[in-house]
DNA sequence: GGTTGACTAGACTAAACGGTCAACTATTCG
DNA sequence: CGAATAGTTGACCGTTTAGTCTAGTCAACC
C-alpha cells in the first residue's frame, strides 16, 4: 500500500549519466537530485549516501544494460573468437555513437569510478562493488577463451591469465579514448585483443566494412 | 632579493602525493596545505587554483622522475624489444615497492586524473596537460617501435598505431593493478607488450628470475 | 471514506569549502 | 641602516555541501 514510485530509479539513471560524464567525485547530491528532478528528502529516503547511491546504480547499470548484451555477444553459438571481436566492435560503434550524441567519448564508468575510488580507504562499498563488476565481465573473457582454447584456435596459457590481460587491454585503451576523446582508437581493439590472447589467425570477421 | 621559500616545492609534492593516494577530485586545496604544512594565504600567493597546482606538479613530476627514468630506459644503447621490457619490469618493481611501503598499488596518476578530469569542461588546463604528458611517454615507444621495425624484430605496421596499443595496454593493465591492489598483475606486462607490438620472438630478457 | 503506509517538500543546520586580505616577517641589496 | 622585495600568517567572508527533520501529500486497500 501507500504510493508508488520511480524516483529511486530516476536518481540510479542521473548518478550514472553524471559520473560518467564529469566523475564520481565531481558531482554532488544536489547535482543528482537537480538532474533527476527529485527533492533531497526524497534522495535520502532511498539511500543513505552518495556511495550507497552509486553502488545500486552501478549494479542496475549492470542487470539491465551489461548483462543482457554480454549474454548476447557472448553466446556459445558463436565462434569464441569472434564473440570477443565481436563485443569489441559494438564496443566502438557504442563509443562511437555516444560521441556523435554527446560530443563525449566517454569511456568505461566501472573503470573510472574504480580507478577514483578504489584506493580511498571509506568507499570501500564503492569499491568491493567495482571489483565485483570487474570479475564478471573477466568470466565471459575466460569463458570465450577456453572455449578457444579446446578448438585450438588460440596459443596454450592459462586462460585467466589471458583473460585479466585481455580486460586490461580493454579498459586501457577504452580509458585512453575517453581521454583522448576520440573513439576512432577502439576501432584497432579486436585485432589487438586477438593479439592478447595468442590467437593463431588474425582475421577479425565483420571488419570487412572498414 | 626578498626572501626565499620551497612552499611551492612543498606543495606540489603534497599535491602529487595526495593525488595519487586518494583521487584528484577527493582531495581539497586545505588537504593539500595541511600535508605541505602550509598555509592557505602562501597557497594562494603561488597557484590560482587545485587546477593551476595539479598542471604544475604533473610537469615537476614529469622533468623530475618520469624523464631522466624513460632517458635512461629507453637509450638507443639498448635492444630495442629490450628498452620495452626492461622499463615494464622496473615498473613492476616499483609498483609493488608502492605496495610495501604504504600497503597501496597506486598506478598513474596521469592516468587517474585524466579519466577524472578530461571530460569535464572547467579543467581544460589539466586535460591538456595530462595529454601532452600522454603524448610525450609514447614517443618513446614509437621511437623504441620504429628501431624493431628497422631491425626486424617485429611485424610490420604503423608505429605509431602500435604505440598507442602499447600505452593503452600498459595504463590498463596499471589501472587494473591499482583497483585491485594488486601490483602482481603487472608480473605479464612485458610478454603481453611484446604480443601487442608484434615481436616475432617472445623473450623477456631479464625476466629469468621469475 | 477513513486509515495506513509510501513518498515528497523544502526549510534548516553545521561543517567544509574556495578564496581574499591586510598586517606582518624575513632576506637581500645599496 | 633602510628600503625594497619575497614570502607568511591567520582571521575572515560568502557559498556550497551533506545530512536532518517536520509537516504534508498521495495512492491503495479495507
Amino acid at each position: 500500500m501507500g504510493r508508488t514510485s520511480d524516483a529511486n530509479e530516476r536518481l540510479m539513471d542521473a548518478a550514472l549519466d553524471l559520473i560518467w560524464e564529469e566523475s564520481y567525485g565531481a558531482i554532488t547530491i544536489d547535482d543528482i537530485c537537480k538532474r533527476a528532478d527529485v527533492k533531497k528528502g526524497s534522495f535520502y529516503y532511498f539511500f543513505d549516501s552518495k556511495s550507497d547511491l552509486a553502488v545500486a546504480a552501478l549494479e542496475r547499470m549492470w542487470l539491465q544494460e551489461s548483462k543482457p548484451k554480454m549474454d548476447n555477444m557472448f553466446s556459445p553459438s558463436v565462434e569464441p573468437l569472434t564473440r570477443i571481436t565481436n563485443y569489441l566492435h559494438s564496443m566502438y560503434e557504442f563509443q562511437a555513437e555516444l560521441k556523435r550524441k554527446h560530443g563525449k567519448t566517454l569511456g568505461c564508468p566501472v573503470m573510472s569510478v574504480g580507478s577514483e575510488t578504489c584506493t580511498c580507504a571509506e568507499e570501500t562499498a564503492i569499491g568491493t562493488k567495482i571489483r565485483e563488476l570487474f570479475t564478471r565481465k573477466r568470466r565471459y573473457y575466460e569463458s570465450a577463451i577456453r572455449d578457444a582454447l579446446a578448438e585450438g584456435s588460440i596459443e596454450p596459457g592459462d586462460p585467466a591469465e589471458k583473460a585479466t590481460a585481455l580486460a586490461g587491454l580493454i579498459e586501457g585503451i577504452l580509458t585512453q579514448a575517453r581521454i583522448l576523446n576520440n573513439p576512432e582508437i577502439l576501432r584497432s581493439l579486436p585485432e589487438l585483443a586477438l593479439r592478447i590472447v595468442g590467437a593463431k589467425s588474425l582475421a577479425t570477421a565483420p571488419t570487412t566494412k572498414s
